[in-house]
DNA sequence: AGCCAGGTCTGCG
DNA sequence: CGCAGACATGGC
């Protein structure tokens, strides 16, 4: 792995917080190890450091990085079109250079199918497993690492390896999509050129899709910025902080989640994402 | 034991 | 449409 390894030095006005970008809840395959941030992009190993402005990385090109953390993007232009209010500006503050990464579709996709309903660590396990037992070792590694399976590995398995992966009712849904993606490789390339609602409405016709799963697919996996996930947290800090749920409305229910959905995409405006981001790096100290 | 976790689906009115 | 309950699993 001599290839590729070198350092980045962040320019002062483009901030990046390596370690709360990659555990925030975005992605689930980073382990921190003796000082490294440790994770599997594509089918090598990436290993990354941050001291202070000095990005140091083995295994990616430069490159490549640049693009995975979306160094190229003006966080905080994005930031400030998102200020809006003293709670957000609060997150903005607690959370400073979180970025929302370029990530695979078809990874992520997988990965909230798995997230419905359960909690991160679990996530992380869920996802470490399939991975250990339907990807592909990456070699010469100290620590065993697996790539992240593909499709056909995962429509191709027996059930009986993939229920040892405890994914529990989430097993048929992600199934299902490894069937149907393997047996039309172009529908999640071919969701990033749709507009919004059509890219949306095609996510959610996977089985164990829903709102909430479709906006993370379409926020990490895609980078549409003005998704707007609306999950426990969120809902929380949205009552707590936000808007009161109609007189009457029963809470939690898909109509009030979309009110909130809505009250979000309006209020933070294109990159009502980041903000929502921000909101959940925050969430410990904006529920009550 | 019971509730909660980055929800979704089904069956009913 | 909108609502209730079910759904696997694991931690507290």
């Amino acid at each position: 792995m001599l290839p590729g390894m070198g350092t980045i030095r962040l320019r002062e006005d483009q901030p990046l917080d390596l370690s709360l970008t990659l555990s925030c809840g975005q992605a689930f395959r980073w382990e921190e190890r003796e000082g490294w941030w440790e994770g599997v992009v594509g089918d090598r190993l990436w290993r990354l450091r941050q001291e202070g402005d000095r990005l140091t990385y083995d295994g990616p090109t430069a490159r490549a990085l640049g693009s995975y953390l979306a160094l190229d993007e003006d966080l905080p232009a994005i930031l400030a079109s998102v200020d809006r209010d003293p709670v957000i500006h609060r997150a903005i503050g607690a959370c400073r250079g979180l970025r929302i990464l370029r990530q695979d579709p078809w990874e992520i996709l997988i990965s909230f199918i798995c997230a419905t309903n359960t909690n991160i660590p679990r996530i992380r396990r869920m996802i470490a497993t399939l991975a250990q037992t339907f990807g592909d070792r990456v070699p010469d590694t100290p620590h065993p690492y697996s790539s992240f399976p593909t499709p056909e590995s995962l429509a191709d398995s027996g059930r009986d390896q993939l229920a040892a992966c405890r994914l529990g009712y989430r097993e048929g849904s992600v199934a299902g999509a490894a069937a149907r993606v393997a047996e039309n490789p172009a529908i999640l390339p071919g969701i990033a050129k749709l507009p919004l609602d059509e890219a949306r409405s095609t996510l959610l016709s996977f089985r164990g899709v829903g709102p909430k799963a479709a906006d993370c697919i379409l926020l990490f996996g895609y980078h549409r910025l003005e998704s707007f996930p609306v999950d426990v947290w969120i809902r929380r800090i949205m009552y707590s902080q936000y808007l009161k749920p109609l007189p009457g409305a029963r809470v939690p229910s898909e109509k009030e989640d979309r009110r909130i959905r809505a009250f979000g995409r309006a209020h933070f405006g294109a990159c009502a994402g980041y903000a929502q981001e921000y909101l959940f790096g925050a969430r410990e100290s904006l529920i009550p």
